[in-house]
RNA sequence: GGCCAGGUAGCUCAGUUGGUAGAGCGUCCGACUGAAAAUCGGAAGGUCGGCGGUUCGACCCCGCCCCUGGCCA
């Protein structure tokens, strides 16, 4: 034992699926290893946004600086290319004064898009609505046949029913003039992390799900969408597909009732959940612990100490 | 007790000149580079209520029975 102060802060991400208990491991491991939390929650980032998204109220952040929420308008558009250069900037900033990081959130293309090497091309406005206009008009396997025309690569890694992904490609093609890179690369690391998944048994899941979903509504997300449209849900892009704001937007437009909103809710939060499980379950650099067991935050806590430890070790 | 309508995948239901069954949702699995709480794909799953009969062959036609709903007594 020779003293603390060896290495570099440590970075840790929390990950797993929606309503798995990221939030609040996250910010008993960042009072433990005296960290700040970094979002990398897509929809947690809108400003008004809360009862849906299950973001912490402050009173409940245990005194520790959570960054990246709150940060955009519910009319701005969210970008994984602009949530990345954010991101990184806040992490870079915290590590440089000895800070640790906490990453915590549910976004596996925002996890990914900090800790590893990825390189988002750039985009333009104006040819994606072209592009998209198209889309709409023309349906989506004739844009996979315009992409298999410029890159082959990226049609047969894009599956020709998914417009949205073929509009991308056709839109970097163009743009840059090589080839979309259209399958994850081989990651590899930004930020030295301890990767820290959490999960829990399916059935277990869907209860806490459905449970989460009755308390958003309880806990007034109706009014909260309705204040939100005010200020230009309807119009924000990202904002307005939000999973539950979605829903109690039809349901104000009189197309479900109630109890379908509730409902339809939480099947798509599922199919969510799902989602999620499949895109962290891949990463082999993730340690998986079982969120309801006892003692879990000792664990993850010594998980962490261990790791700095050996990144502090000479080679 | 009589009449009518039903009984097909976990759920809701399609399925006519009789040729061993489909959809949506759910479930499981997967893809994923500027909307990712988005977008898209694959798979599993059925003694077609039961037993007989007609037929080369029955989810389909005939008979009996069971179950559900409704109407009439």
């Amino acid at each position: 034992m020779s003293g603390a102060a060896a290495g570099p802060p440590p970075v840790v991400a929390v990950v797993g699926a929606t309503a798995v208990g990221k939030s609040e491991l996250a910010v008993e491991l960042a009072r433990r290893i005296r960290a700040e939390i970094v979002n990398a929650d897509s929809m947690q980032l809108y400003r008004g946004m809360d009862v849906g998204t299950a973001k912490l109220p402050p009173a409940e952040r245990g005194g520790i600086a959570h960054h990246l929420l709150d940060v955009l308008d519910v009319t701005e558009e969210a970008s994984v290319a602009q949530y990345q250069a954010d991101a990184r900037r806040v992490v870079d900033g915290l590590l440089t004064t000895g800070r640790a990081v906490v990453l915590v959130g549910g976004s596996g293309l925002y996890v990914t898009a900090v800790l590893d090497d990825l390189a988002f091309p750039g985009t333009d406005p104006a040819l994606r609505a072209q592009l998209e206009a198209e889309l709409a008009d023309q349906g989506a396997p004739a844009m996979h046949a315009r992409l298999a025309q410029v890159d082959p690569a990226a049609a047969a890694a894009i599956l020709p029913g998914n417009g949205r992904r073929s509009v991308r490609a056709i839109e970097v093609v163009t743009l840059t003039g090589r080839p979309f890179t259209a399958s994850l690369p081989v990651p590899t690391a930004h930020y030295d992390a301890v990767r820290v998944g959490l999960r829990r048994p399916r059935e277990v899941l869907d209860r806490l799900v459905e449970a989460r979903v009755a308390r958003m509504w309880r806990d007034g997300l109706v009014d909260e969408v309705q204040g939100l449209v005010v200020r230009g849900l309807r119009q924000g892009r990202t904002a307005s597909r939000a999973l539950g704001y979605a829903q109690v937007l039809r349901m104000l437009d009189g197309d479900l009732s109630d109890e379908e909103a509730v409902a339809e809710t939480v099947r798509t939060t599922r199919r969510f959940v799902r989602r999620q499980e499949s895109w962290f379950g891949r990463d082999a650099r993730t340690d998986w612990y079982d969120a309801g067991a006892p003692g879990l935050l000792e664990l993850v806590v010594e998980r962490v100490e261990q790791a700095s430890r050996d990144s502090s070790r000479p080679r």
